[in-house]
DNA sequence: CTTCCACGGGAACACTGGGGTG
DNA sequence: CACCCCAGTGTTCCCGTGGAAG
């Protein structure tokens, strides 16, 4: 250890544990969550005595602990699960990433050490092949399906076949546990599968400011060094969370990015000012990361909201503006333009990104239109647009 | 009630990148 | 090796539909 080491240990006069306020790390204590934890315990119990857990359902809004109570339960139930060796494996799959049949079940067989192409296999094959290997032994296998509305398009297939797989099963269970955000999206699926499903459901609705308070508090007294926090700086993390329908991940994510430009400014403790920075900063990030993933043709048609924008006193375009906008743009970038109804995908697309606005209106016999706005500043928007080589053509205009 | 427009679901198609088969 | 099959993605094309002004 030399020199180097020691004097950062001194420079962080803000964070004692800086990881302890990132959305990986799982408290030893949830608060106000007592409730589904004891309901998620019940059930997932029930597998390590033998018995077949009901499927499991989990609804709830982004940030209101879900991920992360199941995680902790899924910790202490593979913990004991080891120690009575009982045979049940709990497997954590994020349905955003793995969001079609064959990814789903190559990844569950590449659990029990089954060795699956990337691709090239029937998905039939993929799905036999992952059955095959867990029917060797009596053992409970349950998946956790976290972001399992992210498989309704492309991958209900997949529900499918979990839910029917226990009967072409002899030994081997399987149950599965769903998260979704969506409360809404069982009605896609086929009513087989639905009530499969959702034998049990389990909400976690939205935290409350207190509840919020009581979080943040009782994280910052071991995230932080002592009297670090000014008084008001809880609270107004709590304030702007709670704008984001009681999302504790970004009160968290506010009072750590807080810390951070506290320390950046050399300042001993975090204040008021500290955490409206943190709150820009975390906003300008996160529309910077959402540019930077979009595809040439949406960059593009992002662009054509920009260029109307500051082209005319009114901010609000219909669709079809949009679109005109569009076709001169690729026109001028030499692109071929895509059809309207592709490009209205692409309005779906950068109002879920947060990017625009884009309101359907009924305009009567004048039928209907998204009139659409950026819902981002502009001065923001067009650096990060010419980024972009295909898009350095704009910059001028 | 009619009428009109864009909305949005779905079929069809093209293309990519891989495995299986003879 | 040549050839076909298959999953997945991105696209175009077609058409039924929602809903408020007229």
């Amino acid at each position: 250890m030399g020199k180097l080491f020691e004097n950062r240990i001194i420079e962080s006069s803000i964070f004692a544990n800086k990881e302890l306020l990132r959305p990986t790390y799982i408290p030893e204590n949830l608060p106000h969550r007592k409730k589904q934890l004891k309901s998620l315990a019940d059930t997932l119990s029930a597998a390590l005595k033998g018995k077949t857990p009901s499927n499991l359902l989990i609804y709830g809004k982004t940030g209101t602990g879900k991920t992360a109570t199941v995680k902790y339960v899924d910790k202490q139930l593979e913990e004991k699960g080891e120690k009575m060796d009982s045979k049940c494996t709990l497997i954590y799959i994020n349905c955003e990433l793995f969001d079609t049949q064959y990814r789903v079940f190559a990844y569950l067989a590449r659990v029990f050490n089954k060795k699956v192409p990337t691709f090239g296999w029937t998905t039939d094959k993929v799905y036999s092949e992952f059955k095959r290997v867990i029917d060797k032994e009596d053992r409970c296998v349950i998946v956790i399906l976290d972001e399992v509305d992210k498989l309704v398009t492309g991958g209900e297939e997949t529900l499918y076949n979990l839910s029917r797989i226990n009967s072409e099963l002899n030994n081997a269970r399987v149950r599965m546990i769903g998260i979704s955000n969506d409360p809404t999206f069982t009605e896609l699926l086929d009513t087989s599968v639905r009530s499969s499903m959702s034998e049990e459901e389990l909400i976690f609705p939205p935290y409350n400011a207190n509840q919020l308070q009581d979080i943040l508090t009782e994280r910052a007294e071991i995230a932080f060094n002592k009297s670090v926090i000014k008084g008001e700086v809880i609270p107004l993390c709590v304030a702007f969370a709670a704008q984001e329908h009681g999302n504790a991940m970004r009160a968290l994510d506010l009072l750590r990015v807080s810390g951070e430009i506290a320390e950046g400014t050399k300042s001993d403790v975090i204040t008021e000012e500290h955490v409206r920075l943190a709150n820009e900063k975390i906003e300008t990030d996160r529309i910077a990361e959402a540019v930077k993933i979009l595809s040439l043709q949406s960059k593009i048609v992002l662009s054509s909201v920009l260029l109307l924008s500051k082209k005319n006193s009114n901010r609000q375009f219909s669709s079809g503006e949009v679109y005109e906008m569009y076709r001169r743009l690729c026109d001028h970038l030499g692109i071929e333009a895509l059809t309207y109804r592709r490009v209205t995908d692409f309005f779906v697309e950068l109002e879920i990104l947060g990017l625009i606005n884009a309101k359907i209106v009924g305009r009567g016999r004048y039928g209907r239109t998204r009139e659409i706005s950026l819902s981002v500043p502009e001065v923001l928007l067009q650096p990060l647009l010419v980024e972009d080589p295909m898009l350095k053509a704009i910059s001028n205009i």
